[in-house]
DNA sequence: ATGTCCGTAACCTACGGA
């Protein structure tokens, strides 16, 4: 079972590489965010022509996360608690209970939306510790956090700034410590691993990057996982967006519907 | 250090957000 997040930094400019990356890695699940487009514009008929079923939270100009499957999708749960925002949803997918979130970015340190990312992760991580222990479950999508300078292309760069403070650095490892496995990390411990790259600055053919997006597992899905890795290709050629996806390969055939 | 891209509103340009 291939299971992947990616935020395409709006689904409307960057269908043409979506359908492409879709076909080329046939993943089971993939978890999508930034949409940036209402439910009427996203592209249901098309990915059910690929073979996916879809189920999308939309909130037009911003936002928006969806879930993509081909191993079934029941039980959607749309937003985090009273979130305003088009930033979460979850699915139970061939068996895997998935989660795809768009973590606030916080502007900066002293912006009101630094306290409301916080709170945010807050809420994730009380929503995590409440599940089922024996629920397979894979966390994904953008969240915004470095977790340490290893996840910085200069740190010295960043200090003073969002994604690196050690609260927001608090509140995933928070997430994490409701027995969740960081995949990318616990892969590739010694590696940046990059997936995000500013559009700016020709950042991305300078290295200039940061791994802010994750995939997070419970600890006996993660002993089943053969391989995890950040598809760079996807941040070259035509129009792409400043995230790659993130993939998991796991050694599990999904009951299919 | 800050060179881009996105959607929107409204027009061939500016703006907020990232």
């Amino acid at each position: 079972m291939r299971v992947a997040t990616w935020n395409v930094n709006s689904l409307t400019a960057r269908w043409p590489r979506v359908e492409e990356w879709l076909t080329a890695n046939q993943p089971d699940v993939l978890l999508i965010q930034e949409t940036k487009q209402n439910d009427e514009k996203f592209p249901f008929a098309a990915l059910s022509q690929l073979g996916y079923e879809s189920a999308h939270f939309g909130q037009g100009q911003w936002n928006g996360v969806a879930i993509v499957s081909r191993v079934g999708l029941e039980d959607v749960l749309r937003g985090l608690d009273d979130d305003p925002e088009a930033r979460f949803i979850g699915a139970t997918c061939g068996g895997l209970r998935v989660y795809s979130c768009y973590v606030p970015n916080g502007r900066a340190l002293d912006n009101p939306h630094y306290e409301y990312k916080l709170r945010w992760l807050e809420s994730l991580r009380t929503l995590l510790a409440q599940r089922d222990p024996d629920q397979p479950v894979m966390v994904g999508g953008d969240f915004n956090v470095a977790l340490s300078d290893l996840d910085v292309y200069d740190p010295a760069a960043f200090e003073g700034a969002t994604h690196v403070s050690e609260p927001e650095r608090a509140a995933i490892r928070a997430v994490l410590a409701t027995g969740l496995v960081d995949l990318g990390r616990d892969r590739h411990p010694d590696e940046p691993s990059y997936t995000w790259w500013d559009y700016r600055n020709g950042s991305f053919r300078r290295g200039w990057g940061l791994r802010i997006d994750y995939l997070l597992c419970d600890a006996a899905t993660a002993a089943r996982v053969s391989e995890v890795f950040v598809d760079r290709a996807a941040r070259k050629g035509e129009k792409p967006s400043d995230h790659a996806p993130v993939v998991a390969e796991i050694e599990w055939s999904p009951a299919r519907p």
